[in-house]
DNA sequence: CTGTTAGCGCCTTCAG
DNA sequence: CTGAAGGCGCTAACAG
């Protein structure tokens, strides 16, 4: 292992100036940094990230913590984390919190403030307050996506909107029975995203004077297409009985309906129109129409924010909570309710 | 910061002595631990994980390198690998390399040899002379999952065999109009994984004396459910000229397949077998037979591996390259050929 | 069984 | 502009 010692020594300077010189700092002289940088090269000298952490604080290192990785939106904005921390030059190390319990423990209490991670980025994650004062205690800045973090900034979307505007959509299309097909959160550790979307869904029934049904919630437990498929079937299986148009909390979900809708013989968007929330990756392969949500842009604002609370020296003016905006994307599984 | 000097002085004791009570080492009275470890919790004390790592070398860290995190088999093992490796008490870093390049080149001679990792998992990343030599110059292990490496451990399953395997299962019911929908690799850094299992394909047909069409052979570029679908509409458009029975070289083409034969009206498995390999989630949803190869098996072998790699101080009894078994799942898309 | 003494490899004052 | 010296927090001999 060649050390910092075997460059000053080729180079015929001291350690001081070696470091001087491969960090750019000022007062070096430009024939300094040259030669020890060529035999820095040339002697494949790689610099401790170690010793560099321990006398610096810094470890160019950042932790995420999320639920799930196996998910699209996870595995997503996950791809997209990691680019642009890469890109800024941090590493990324993962932890995953599957359910509650020990493990979830041991990451906050011992694993992220072993002065491993500079930061740490909370995806869809619900903190408790011991974690984040676990977590500030060692003055560690905590940033969140997916829902909002008490005293610190995060970013997410208005779940609770995305629910809405889904179901103004179909309500402005003259679709006045319409069900939802919606995943139902239980673990209180976690954001409970699909329960708002749930809610925003209700807000917009009653707001246009439609009547709600509670048989027309078809909750599921994970947001799968097979579990939408089932839910649809429930929910279009008696046809004298069934909504004209259906609201789903998740895209797979939706993914699922359409291939339900089918399967019975029904034609979208001619007999019965479909709207999801996510604008996911296979959404225009089924023609959904629905709510966009961006989620790789959500990454790099996630990133962007991070930088700048990590450079910023505590002057950062970001607001604590970012409202991240959401968009209706028609495509050819909504239409007009007919009047046959 | 509260440092194990303050654990020692509330303690009463030294420092080494907190250390040794701390890590379980023998030589250390009941009593001195008990009390050692009374104060440290009172006080909050967690380990430097840096200095721990500066004095014995070791990171308890691992890197873990892949070409893609938001696709199913990637998602699936980093999942798997991430939960073995908490368990075993390591840390994750994750190393996404997107395509060639400047990236890539710096994973392997700046942030990998950095002393911040013990060992290297690389995921279907086929890695070259020189990067291999980097890590091995600094003497860390390097593991494989989906190809072979170079004088290092490794783990994969047979990829013709899987080929084959899905071919024959098509032939044994009677067919021999035979096509098949695969992603062709294009990327030399990458395990050129479909196209092996393309060319079991062709091996089972040829051995079957059947003869091989190159119109039946549709090239992809990605394994999305949409290319299937498309590729499969390409093959079966022209009813008189179409196979009977597809072989995808994954299932999420398989997926597609099926969707495309619905939309043309073609009946699963009835007018249409249709094989896949992976076991995917989704596979028993699409009831799709196909080859299975236990994506969540491997990850666990490989964390396996490296354990007995790190744990094992040069004395491993592993064979450097383990084929991982693969099983034909038998579901409900192929059948016999019909003769109408 | 426990304390003392050296470093691990680097950055950062403080002098020159 | 450069060198010398100290120390980041911990573990590992070596004594006692």
């Amino acid at each position: 292992m060649v050390g910092i010692v075997d460059v000053a020594r080729a180079a015929g300077v001291s350690t001081a100036t070696v470091s001087r010189a491969l960090n750019d700092s000022p007062n070096v002289s430009a024939k300094t940094i040259e030669l020890v940088k060529k035999f820095a090269n040339q002697l494949g000298y790689v610099p401790s990230a170690t010793a560099y952490t321990l006398v610096t604080g810094r470890t160019r290192n950042i932790g995420v913590v999320m639920p799930f990785i196996d998910r699209w939106f996870f595995s997503t904005v996950l791809d997209e984390i990691e680019r642009d921390l890469v890109d800024a030059g941090y590493d990324l190390t993962l932890y995953n919190l599957h359910g509650t319990g020990g493990t979830r423990d041991a990451v906050f209490t011992k694993l992220l403030p072993r002065k491993r991670v500079d930061a740490v980025l909370a995806v869809a994650v619900k903190l408790t307050e011991s974690e984040l004062e676990a977590l500030s205690n060692v003055s560690k800045p905590v940033l969140g996506i997916g829902g909002p973090i008490a005293g610190s900034y995060s970013l997410a979307i208005d779940d609770v909107a995305a629910g809405r505007l889904a179901t103004e959509h179909l309500i402005s299309l003259g679709h006045r029975d319409i069900g939802m097909v919606g995943q139902v959160e239980k673990d209180s550790h976690l954001f409970k995203v699909p329960n708002q979307r749930r809610i925003g869904y209700e807000e917009a029934l009653v707001s246009a004077g439609v009547k709600f049904r509670d048989a027309w919630f078809k909750p599921t437990n994970t947001h799968s297409i097979a579990e939408g498929y089932a839910a649809a079937k429930q929910l279009l299986g008696d046809p004298r009985n069934a909504p004209t148009a259906i609201v789903t909390s998740t895209d797979e979900l939706a993914f699922g309906a359409i291939m339900a809708a089918k399967d019975l013989g029904l034609r979208v968007p001619e007999d019965l129109s479909v709207v999801g929330i996510d604008n996911h990756d296979m959404s225009s392969f089924f023609n959904l129409t629905t709510v966009s949500q961006d989620v790789r842009g959500q990454g790099k604002a996630l990133v962007r924010m991070l930088l700048e609370v990590l450079d910023g020296e505590g002057e950062v003016s970001l607001p604590q909570v970012t409202k991240w905006p959401i968009d209706l994307v028609v495509r050819g599984s909504t239409s007009r309710l007919r009047s046959n």
